[in-house]
DNA sequence: ATTATTTTTGAACGATCACTCAAATGTGAG
DNA sequence: CTCACATTTGAGTGATCGTTCAAAAATAAT
């Protein structure tokens, strides 16, 4: 019985969630997620309820897609440490990535739809604090591991190492700033391999 | 001979500055602007020529506004050098100012407007590079006046303090964030100063 | 084949979008 | 008082916005 769906629906969230991530919310509108789908507005209705139904769902796919990204440098990493500092290290060559945006969806959902569409942003905010938790654990488990300085505050340097990847990448959006944007993320991951206990 | 005009231009230019930097430039309709400013669409557009020269105007307004902020940091500080970190400290209460968004509105346009509205973008990326191109003549002079080390780079910091200020006021757009901001902003007051010669 | 169920299609809705322009209004010089 | 002119007013432009929904198409069990 039924009818088959048209496409896999993970291949149709992806393309959704390159469009949001490029245009943002407000300047996407129906008919370009109509056109990148392939879709007609029914199907996508039926699917997602709503414009904010389908944002909600492609920035909850993005945001796995970066956690999914952390653990791959930790997994190849000798220690805790070295794996966040690769992490750090990897946005170095940001500007040369063929990616929908150098700025991070959450970062771009969070300021662009504070104002104007305070549930959407809610989400993308819980989300951060998700990752910010999770950078959190990681140096928690490092200084348990005896890599990182007794007097260091694992949920502080969640927040830090936060903060300057948004810098990093915000930074990274003006015309021209390969070259600086390497050296930012060589300094952060430099600082990060510095909190390692003497 | 003429008319005149309803409201000085300046105040009609900081209520569109204040619109567009809470709502940012898709969001924010013409609509919003005539209300906001008391004033019919054809005043608007005789004044501005389109929503993207209101939007551009507006920029510009807020970019002299916190180019002044800096400069009165730096005359109200004994140093160069501190001038600079007091500016940077000045974030630690970030979240508890009532600005319409605790995110810098050029840095939001940056973000928002790469891949839709380019040449706003560049606007928006070209009043950034000043903010940095300041940032660094002020480390130039710090340098030659003696208050930095000799092998410091003057320019590289400029950029590297921009990245930071962005990363503290992006990571602010989270919520529950005004304790961490505080010390964000003090971590990164005492990094500058910490640039001082031995 | 028939039926039940799911999905797609795409025309159509009222609202709002950025924008235009002719007419009204106010102003100061002569 | 009159006139020249800058400015405001606000109705109206066609286009596009997010959304709805009835009808068509496709599938699998009976």
């Amino acid at each position: 019985m039924a009818r088959k769906e048209k496409y896999d629906s993970d291949e149709t969230l992806s393309r959704a969630t390159s469009l949001f991530w490029m245009q943002g919310y407000h300047a996407t509108s129906m008919k370009d997620l109509e056109t990148a789908l392939d879709l007609g507005p029914g199907s996508i209705y039926a699917r997602f309820g709503s414009k904010a139904g389908v944002f909600e769902a492609a920035l909850n796919s993005y945001a796995a897609g970066r956690r999914a990204e952390l653990e791959k440098y930790l997994s190849d990493s000798e220690t805790i440490l070295e794996g966040i500092a690769a992490y750090a290290g990897s946005f170095r060559n940001l500007c040369e990535r063929d990616a929908p945006s150098v700025a991070c969806m959450m970062m771009k959902s969070v300021t662009e739809l504070h104002a104007t569409e305070p549930k959407l942003q809610a989400v993308a905010s819980h989300l951060l604090d998700a990752t910010e938790e999770m950078f959190a654990e990681h140096f928690d488990r490092a200084r348990s591991a005896g890599e990182l300085r007794e007097d260091s505050d694992p949920a502080f340097l969640g927040a830090w190492l936060q903060a300057e990847i948004m810098g990093i990448r915000t930074y990274a959006q003006k015309a021209n700033t390969a070259e600086r944007v390497s050296q930012l993320a060589d300094g952060l991951a430099e600082r990060v391999r510095n909190l390692k206990a003497v």
